[in-house]
DNA sequence: GTAGGGTTAG
């Protein structure tokens, strides 16, 4: 039962007196099953069974009567766990299932498999569906999903995999969890062809299962696919609506999503908080800064939510992002002490960064090292604000104080599918046996890039740690080694798709314009936020990333 | 009457 609806219907109990002829009928049944159902008819019978009182001394009796739980009652109490999140309380319940001989029981194993996947003890998860018998589809679709919300996407796909060996047929949940794993790798064939086996199974495509498709196909870089769907689609709810409007943001289409948000309030549905957050996040990114504030005041005012920390994020991040840096700091000024949280000023850093204001800049992130001294974002805003405004000494101090403190930067990554198979390139990496003509291939193509105008940035650079790594680190991202084996390895013409596990550096970003150029290719990135569709020498972002 | 699934973002 959900939360509210356990508190309407408590609200309608009302009282009865505890000298009542009921109460003491109850009295006299204690805690015997038998006696307690004809005192619990009776109660019904004559209209008093909405008083909490006498509930409650039933139900104290009952639970005193020893009965021994069936499986309904451990399915209900490992899956009330799994959402607490209470480990030891469910490992516990898992000792009785044993003890109580439910262990060989479909639904109860199922109901574990999820509990431990959803506690990120994917072993034991896994040990309990291999161990069993006979798999159920809901029991396959538990660990796959298991494996998903796990970040273990290849996983997900290798079991969905064994599971159409085995001739178990996958249901629309499957379907959906598979599409969930798609997304995250951006495994567009997996992903086109779970889509082709819905349709040409006539499979009806739910709420759900369409939100699942809009996303697949919106992070897998083809949202005119996901909007095929959106609009072929004759349910539509408040998610449906949101999960579209956050497909286009991700493109930087962001009058798209505006029209889509106009026409989700114009048939009549909701926006919700979430739908706000992609609203402002699509406006942002397209620099439509008036939709924005609208979008904003209008929360408030026609819907009555109230915005969060995510809205405030989202709206000093639209202001600031616009170069609007006063009005993003004024509008910070107008939060209340509480609402002054991190990711407020992280995103006003960001804001700093991109327009160059060096004073402010220096000013929050030292706030935000100063709150957050674990957090490497911070340390490598500071490190490229100094070495953008050329203080070198600056740069050393913080590089000194990461390594003093022994906080790393995540390593990034870039893949790229070459004939359905996926290479992997960090930077400077060298261990693909091609590697020299990967570099030599790169190398010209930069020159080829430096005649047509582009200019390395060097600050993107300032925030490796070691000292070999400076040297390789800007020339050789691992998105410019995918990008050149990409090219190398497939036909004129061909789109060159790559992921990226961080988001890019302005090198980078920079770099594959005019790579875009030489080449006459087209590039789609997608980074750890957003797509880049790069063409012509320019990038579908706006340069607003 | 029990088990599995969807939306934001930095």
């Amino acid at each position: 039962m959900e939360a509210e609806e356990f508190k309407d219907q408590q609200l309608q109990l009302s009282e009865a007196s505890p000298k009542s002829a009921e109460y003491q009928a109850l009295l006299r049944a204690g805690p015997r099953l038998r006696l307690l159902q004809q005192v619990h008819a009776h109660l019904v019978v004559s209209g008093s069974h909405r008083s909490k009182a006498l509930l409650t001394k039933l139900l104290t009796f009952a639970c005193a009567a020893g009965i021994s739980p069936s499986s309904y009652t451990f399915t209900s109490v490992i899956k009330a766990c799994a959402e607490l999140s209470v480990l030891r309380v469910g490992r516990g319940i898992h000792s009785h299932v044993l003890v109580s001989g439910y262990g060989s029981n479909a639904f109860v194993q199922s109901a574990l498999v999820t509990f431990y996947s959803k506690s990120s003890d994917l072993g034991v998860a896994r040990k309990l569906f291999d161990k069993m018998q006979d798999r159920t589809v809901v029991a396959w679709n538990s660990m796959i999903s298991g494996y998903e919300q796990n970040g273990h996407a290849k996983e997900a796909i290798v079991l969905f995999n064994r599971m159409l060996e085995l001739y178990v047929n996958p249901d629309s949940t499957t379907f959906v969890c598979v599409l969930a794993a798609c997304s995250q790798l951006g495994e567009v064939r997996l992903g086109c062809w779970v889509h082709d086996c819905i349709v040409s199974n006539g499979i009806h495509v739910n709420v759900i299962l369409g939100t699942s498709l809009i996303n697949m196909f919106s992070r897998c870089g083809n949202v005119s696919k996901a909007r095929e769907v959106f609009d072929s689609m004759n349910e539509r709810n408040v998610i449906v609506w949101t999960a579209m409007i956050s497909g286009y943001g991700m493109h930087g289409h962001g009058s798209q999503a505006m029209e889509l948000f106009h026409q989700l309030k114009a048939c009549g549905s909701c926006p919700n908080n979430v739908t706000f957050v992609a609203v402002l996040s699509a406006c942002a990114h397209a620099g439509l800064v008036h939709e924005g504030r609208q979008a904003f005041a209008s929360m408030r005012q026609e819907y009555g939510l109230l915005p969060g920390v995510e809205h405030h994020v989202a709206m000093v991040d639209l202001l600031g992002r616009a170069g609007f840096l006063n009005e993003a700091y004024q509008f910070i000024k107008g939060l209340k002490h509480g609402e002054l949280v991190p990711p407020v000023w992280t995103a006003m850093l960001g804001a700093c960064k991109m327009h160059k204001n060096f004073d402010l800049g220096v000013e929050v992130a030292e706030h935000l090292l100063s709150v957050e001294p674990e957090n490497p974002g911070h340390y490598v805003m500071l490190s490229n604000i100094y070495a953008s405004a050329g203080r070198m000494d600056r740069v050393e101090l913080v590089r000194n104080m990461m390594i003093q403190r022994g906080i790393r930067k995540q390593v990034g990554y870039s893949t790229i599918d070459v004939k359905n198979k996926t290479y992997l390139f960090s930077m400077g990496d060298k261990t693909h046996p091609e590697t020299n003509e990967i570099y030599e291939y790169l190398d010209e193509l930069i020159s080829r890039c430096k005649e047509a105008g582009y200019a390395p940035e060097s600050e993107s650079v300032m925030h490796e740690l070691e000292e070999e790594e400076r040297e390789y680190a800007l020339r050789y991202h691992s998105e410019k080694l995918a990008i050149a084996f990409g090219l190398m390895k497939t036909n004129h013409g061909m789109t060159i798709r790559i992921i990226k596990n961080l988001r890019m550096c302005e090198d980078c970003h920079s770099a594959i314009k005019f790579i875009s150029v030489v080449t006459s290719r087209e590039i789609i990135i997608r980074d750890k936020l957003r797509f880049h569709h790069f063409k012509n020498g320019s990038c579908s972002c706006m340069d607003f990333w």
